[in-house]
DNA sequence: TCGTCTTACGAGAAGCGTAAGAATT
DNA sequence: AATTCTTACGCTTCTCGTAAGACGA
C-alpha cells in the first residue's frame, strides 16, 4: 500500500506511542490513529495492540517486511534518478569496515590522477550498510568487503538491480592472543580453531564462519564496533580470535588460502562519465 | 511511490499505449496521461517516448525494478494475512517442473493419511515460479527443485522472507542420444561434456551450469517448455544433452556426484496447524 | 482528417486537523 | 483525574471523468 502508512506504522511501532509518532512525522495524533486504522482495515487484522502499544504477532511480520519493502522503494526511486541524471563531477564512494585496503586506494589514487576534475568523498559506513546507501542513492559507488571461498562472490543483501564486480582479495590471517600456542605456526587451518573462542565482530561474522567452515567457532566477547585497534587489542588480550585481511595486520600467521578476504564494488546504474571511469578503474574485470 | 501508477506505468510500457491500458485498467485515457504525468513529475524525467509510445532510458530502468517491487508489496500483504488467518484445512503445494520427485511424493502420500481433514491441491507451475506464487500468497507451500553441488542450498528468487528446507536430493543423469559413444558409460564427469551440446530447457538451464562447472556448454535446441516426454525424445535425436533427475530417466548413465538434483520446499509464515505439519511432514530437517 | 495524447475544469473521494468522546491507568 | 487513543465533522487536497485542445501520421 502506501509507503507513508508504513512509514508511520514503523514509528508508531518503534516508538510504542501513537503521539509520539505523530510529533515524529509532523502529524497529529488523529491523523496517525487514522493511518494505523486504514492500513489494518487493509489487512484486515491489527497490527498493535493499545495500551500498551505494541506490535501484535502480524503487525510483527508486517515490520519484518516493512524495511526492506521501503529500502526497494527508495532503490527505484534513486536508480531512474541516476540515469537520467548529467554525468557529475562530484561522487560518494561509500566503504564498509576493511573495505578500502591497499590495492583499492591505489587504483583510486591513480583514478584520481586521470580524473582531475573529479571530486570523490570516501565515506565510511558500518558493515552491510554500503551496498544500501548505494541502493538509496546516497552514493554512487560502494565496497564491501567479506570473506569468503577465493573468486566466489560475496553474499550481498538483496535491494534491487546492483552490479557487484571484484575488486580485491587478499589473504585472510588469523589474530591471535599473545603467546598463544599456534602463534609460531606459518600456515594454520580454520579446522584447528573451531574449538577456540571467537570474537563476535561485524568485522568477521560468527555466522559467516559457520557457513563457510562448519558449526563450532564458540561465541567470546561481543564488540559490536568496527575499530580495527580495538579489535587487535582485544584478541591480544585474549577475549577471543578474528578473522583479518592480511595487510590489516602484519606478522601473524596466515589462514591456510581456503578462504580469502574479498573486496566488491557495487554500483547501481552508472551513465557514462566519471563515475563510470572510477568503477572501471576502481574494479578491472 | 503509488503502486497503482506503477501498475499503470507497466500496463502503458507492455501495450506500448496509454488508450489499451486505460481500457484493460478501466480507467480513461485521460487518467492514464495524468497518471504518467505524476510519475514523470516525482522522478523529475520522461519514463516513456509518445508516438511512438515506447519507454526511455530511464523508463526501461524503472521497468527493471517495477515487477519485484509490486512482488514484495504483495508479499508482504499475503504474509501478514496467512499469520492472522485461521488455519485452514484446504492448501495449495505449487510444484515446479521435476520438484515433485518420488521421496516428497511419498512423504505426501503419509502426511495425507495423517491428516485425513486436510486437502491439499497440487499446482503445477513454471520454474522459478513457485517461490513468487508462495510468496504471493496462491499457495502455501512451493517446492522448488534445481541443480547445486550436494547439500547447499538452491539460488531462489528474493521475494522476501520465506523459509527454505532441503526436501530431497538425488543424483544427476546424462541423458544422451542413442548410440551416443558414452552411454555405455557408468560414470560420467561433467568435464567430459563441457565441448557437447546442450538442450537450452527451464530443466536445464545452461546458465545454472555454467556457474556451477565453468564455461563451455554450447546451445543446441531451444525448448521453452517443460514436458519430460518431449525432453527425452529431443535428446534421443540428437539435439543436445541435458541433465537429469535419476529417478525421472532410469537406465542412462549416472554423472559422477559433484552436482545432485535437490528440492526444496519453501513457505512463509506458518501458524501452528495443518499447513506447518504438512511442511515438517514434507521436509523433515 | 483521424487517431492519440494532453490540458482544463468540475464532481467526488480521500486525508488531515480541530475538537469532543471513550478507555485505561 | 490524567493521559492516550478513537471518533465526528469540516475543510482542503487529490484524483478521476468529461470535454475540448494540440500534435502527428
Amino acid at each position: 500500500m502506501d509507503p507513508n502508512l508504513v512509514r508511520t506504522f514503523m514509528t508508531v511501532a518503534r516508538l510504542g506511542s501513537f503521539s509520539a509518532a505523530a510529533a515524529e512525522l509532523g502529524y497529529t495524533q488523529s491523523a496517525v490513529s487514522q493511518q494505523i486504522a486504514t492500513l489494518e482495515a487493509d489487512l484486515g487484522t491489527p497490527l498493535l495492540s493499545r495500551r500498551p502499544v505494541a506490535p501484535t504477532g502480524a503487525g510483527e511480520r508486517r515490520l519484518q517486511h516493512a524495511g526492506p519493502l521501503l529500502l526497494r522503494i527508495r532503490a527505484a526511486r534513486a536508480d531512474v534518478r541516476r540515469v537520467a541524471a548529467a554525468p557529475a563531477h562530484r561522487l560518494t564512494l561509500a566503504a564498509g569496515p576493511l573495505a578500502l585496503g591497499p590495492a583499492v586506494a591505489a587504483r583510486l589514487a591513480r583514478a584520481r590522477v586521470r580524473l582531475p576534475r573529479l571530486t570523490v568523498t570516501v565515506r565510511a559506513c558500518a558493515a552491510g550498510e554500503a551496498a544500501r546507501l548505494v541502493a538509496g542513492g546516497e552514493a554512487e559507488l560502494g565496497l564491501v568487503a567479506g570473506i569468503a571461498a577465493p573468486s566466489d562472490p560475496l553474499r550481498l543483501p538483496d535491494v534491487g538491480p546492483l552490479t557487484a564486480t571484484g575488486a580485491e582479495e587478499e589473504p585472510l590471517v588469523v589474530a591471535l592472543p599473545d603467546g598463544h600456542p599456534l602463534a609460531g605456526r606459518a600456515g594454520l587451518r580454520l579446522a584447528d580453531l573451531v574449538d577456540a573462542r571467537w570474537l563476535r565482530t561485524p568485522l568477521c561474522p560468527l555466522e559467516r564462519l559457520r557457513d563457510l567452515a562448519g558449526d563450532g567457532f564458540r561465541a567470546g566477547l561481543h564488540y559490536t564496533g568496527d575499530d580495527l585497534r580495538t579489535v587487535t587489542s582485544l584478541v591480544a588480550a585474549g577475549h577471543g580470535l578474528t578473522l583479518l585481511p592480511a595487510s590489516a595486520a602484519p606478522g601473524v600467521p596466515l589462514l591456510a588460502p581456503r578462504l580469502v578476504h574479498r573486496v566488491e564494488l557495487v554500483h547501481g546504474a552508472l551513465p557514462p562519465g566519471p563515475a563510470a571511469d572510477l568503477a572501471a578503474a576502481l574494479a578491472p574485470s
